[in-house]
DNA sequence: GCTACATCCTCTAACCACTAGAGGAGCAAG
DNA sequence: CTTGCTCCTCTAGTGGTTAGAGGATGTAGC
């Protein structure tokens, strides 16, 4: 029943590319993983359900150090989640953050591109707006 | 009328922080000031001008190399603008497609948020849900 | 058993755009 | 002359990988 996976293999489940996998171990994310007679990590089930995790989270923007203390808590499933609450919490207020800066951002570069009339540089409205501030329709990033 | 601004000043009235002004000299974003006689570096406004289209662009997210052509393309007014027009188009695109990743990572952040029951870790859904990537809305993520 | 070839190992360096810090020199006011 | 600010160069670190060198191991076919 407990069989060992490859480092491979456990890529390939999860998602997660290879060296990834042997930085997490580095850093202490995962466990270091016990080896074959050839030196070669074994992993079993629960360690491609961490990995699968930590992708996960990844992919959801959290970083290493927040995705450490996620997995501290789903090792203690006993305690109050509130940790974990906060954590996703302060990381929706970030993503929340970002897609309004983007979206500032983006009005911004459609209205230079729109304004450029494809004739020379000298009257460009991508470069002119880039070198004056002021002429953003919201100068306030 | 030509006067020279010290480093100091050069950051202060660009916005560009000191450390960054001479990284952008390093690699040839701005020419190689010249220098007093204590050896400090000395800023017109011309220089001024250029950080300031440095850090604006650097604020709507291009990177150093676009922002490398860009400053060519300006220094050549009678070129045609079809190398910056697409310069910002190319970013736009970058944006469009960012906005739209954070947005759906922010549906789930919310979903996991709202789930959670504010109880014990093991019946967390914050936890459950980076556990189980089939718990997305969109797993296509 | 031999030969390819894939997979794995460790270690080091690169990526981007800064940022921090050490250790020292210049400058301006009191 | 001292105090305190600004500036200089140089090196190293950040985050989260990614790339590559140089070698060991595993596996499939003959």
């Amino acid at each position: 029943m407990i069989f060992g996976m490859s480092i491979g293999e456990a890529a390939r489940q999860s998602g997660v590319k290879i060296p990834s996998v042997r930085y997490y171990e580095q850093i202490g994310l995962l466990p270091n993983a016990p080896r074959s007679e050839g030196n070669r990590r074994q992993y079993c089930r629960a360690d491609l359900q961490r990995l699968m995790f930590i992708r996960h989270a990844r992919e959801l923007g959290f970083d290493i150090e927040a995705i450490r203390a996620l997995l501290t808590l789903q090792d203690e499933p006993g305690q109050p989640c509130s940790n974990a609450d906060n954590i996703a919490k302060v990381r929706l207020a970030e993503v929340t953050r970002r897609i309004q800066s983007l979206v500032a951002l983006k009005t911004e570069l459609e209205l230079m591109v729109e304004g450029c009339r494809h004739g020379r540089v000298a009257e460009c409205r991508v470069i002119e707006v880039l070198a004056d501030h002021g002429k953003c329709v919201h100068p306030s990033h």
